[in-house]
DNA sequence: TCGTAACAATGAAACGATTCAAAGAATTGC
DNA sequence: GCAATTCTTTGAATCGTTTCATTGTTACGA
């Protein structure tokens, strides 16, 4: 198991100096073509590939950007991911991907790394409320820009959607639909986004008198965390069901879906209209078609590395941030078909 | 903008030698309490993070396994790259995530990024037919364990689902249930898990002398795809028809479903049984609950750093393929109720 | 009090790339 | 043919950590 060709290597069998060898990589064309061929030659010989290491130690910084998400299952970041390497790919930079899990203690260690990493900067869509750990990454100079919440201009860049509108759309269309005993699904709401939708839902119902919406925590945002409040709506039976559900993501409303549909005795929009949010592939493919709000998340990506370009390149400590705003996309699942 | 605290200037501030501070990190024992505290106020005063790429440069490798799936947001491969994050973890290595998206140009770029990189190891599903670069890799000493695809054993290690059984399986339940005219949808076939499984798929229907199989090569493996394949069908109308259908993943199932259900003149499971293969999250969820073929994605990932990690520690360079067995899944989609 | 052992702390060398001032070679103009 | 200029090449210094042989310190038994 030999260990790997060094530059030096590379300078003693092409018999030049090193840093000849490091400008035939680096300044092609300051090189005489007789020598450029000559090391090229020895480096294929070699199998030498650079030690991004030496470069990186040299350089004071790295070439790439650490991204951390909540949950690198939920299709909603996956896109977004996406976007992001795509978008940091164009620069030369490559994505060092983290997944929190909604932990902060995950979400710490991969600070952490990333730090250690000396990475250029930081997309992070943060745990909770974690403004000591973001501020101490200001104080050491990481420029971050969080993702999917707003920040303090003062402090951050930050790319997101605006939840509070979401919410609002999403209410305001089971209402616009005739309904007026409603329920918001969700939680922890310790999570900002879910706290900003059902903030926007109440909005919309306070619009209407005689509407009144029930909030029903959820624990987690998945299809599991769905059905089990969807259990425990089938339990109530016929009268106490609420006649629209708003779901804060399209995984808790598919697992509300499956429970309310398994029992046939619940029809779908007929009894209970449902919406969820993030508009995912599979919402389309759902028992009863989903309606959901659908975010840009291909736009979300990409402007969060554009942002963070600019910290990096700009010197001064301006932030921007910039909100996007969803839309809402209307399917079976919330027809205003009441007389079946 | 100062540039981060090093070890040394730890060492000055706290007035002992860089091998101390150095120790302090790496063998707290080695040292005296006063010591110790004295060096670790200092580290808090001055922010300092330790530089990854200096260590790694000293070590020789980095503590980083590098990991190229064919796409994040397939499902099947979201799960064996939590269980291979979770695995790695308990080693105290990190993942870097690779998505080649099936494109032979971007996992060249990620294999020589993490080659660059000195990760200990890689764990790649490769996209086609790569021997050429796998080759490359094992010269240089680089352990590599092939994901989702059987290898030669002297070659390398690898961990795979055994997709001949798992498209067995899906015949055999299609035929089992009372189907002959039965349909493959997958592409393209260059992809070693689509040609296994079809490969499969025949083996079981060539036991039903009047039974007989249909391939409807795909663009790719989405929902989208398996929807443009649908349409197609749907435009032979009810005769042309097969009875059922096998698809190579469950997203190109949900695509069919989507365009079969549609239009309402096709029923599934009484006209058309369907059947898709990895059992994502989504399939109990669909418009009607589709049965699939369920592979162990956890065991995938976990075993997969198993096996890096032996060959990470023996220096000799034997090899093992571990292979698993996949589990059918029955739901509705292929129920047997032919008469409705 | 001295010798020995155990324990602490030191600091130079090494890892592999990049940089850059300086030296060397080739070319040009006169 | 020579000086001036441009083009190539050189190699030592540097980045921040770890390692390890060496030195310094303390404690203990004789």
């Amino acid at each position: 198991m030999n260990r790997s060709a060094s530059i030096k290597d590379v300078a003693n069998h092409a018999s030049v100096a090193v840093g000849t060898v490091s400008n035939v990589l680096n300044y092609p064309d300051r090189v005489s073509q007789r020598t450029k061929d000559r090391v090229l030659k020895a480096i294929d010989e070699l199998g030498f590939v650079r030690n991004d290491a030496a470069r990186q130690l040299r350089a004071g910084h790295s070439r790439t950007i650490g991204l951390i998400v909540l949950d690198v299952g939920n299709p909603f970041f996956t896109s977004v991911v996406r976007a992001a390497e795509d978008a940091a790919a164009l620069n030369g930079s490559a994505v060092l991907l983290g997944d929190s899990g909604h932990d902060a203690a995950r979400e710490a260690n991969y600070i952490d790394l990333f730090q250690e990493q000396r990475v250029q900067g930081l997309l992070i869509s943060p745990v909770g409320d974690v403004t000591e750990r973001l501020d101490l990454l200001r104080e050491r100079g990481v420029p971050t820009v969080l993702v999917d919440r707003l920040a303090d201009e003062a402090k951050f860049s930050s790319v997101a959607v605006d939840d509070d509108a979401g919410g609002y759309l999403a209410a305001r269309h089971l209402l616009d639909t005739g309904r007026r005993r409603l329920a918001f699904v969700g939680g922890p709401t310790s999570i900002r986004q879910v706290a900003d939708r059902l903030q926007g839902a109440q909005r919309a119902v306070k619009e209407e008198p005689d509407a009144t919406l029930e909030v029903l925590e959820s624990q987690g945002q998945t299809v599991l965390a769905g059905r089990s409040v969807g259990d425990s709506l089938v339990e109530r039976g016929g009268g106490g069901l609420p006649d629209g559900i708003f779901c804060a993501n399209d995984l808790l409303a598919l697992g509300v879906m499956q429970s309310l549909t398994m029992t046939h005795t619940v029809r779908i929009p007929e009894d209970v209209a449902l919406i969820g949010y993030d508009d995912i592939d599979f919402a389309v493919s759902a028992v009863v078609p989903l309606s959901s709000i659908r975010q840009p998340t291909e736009a979300l990506g990409r402007t969060a590395i554009d942002l963070l370009s600019e910290e990096v390149e700009s010197q001064s400590p301006t932030h921007r941030s910039v909100v996007f705003t969803p839309e809402l996309v209307v399917r079976q699942s919330t027809g205003t078909s009441s007389a079946g």
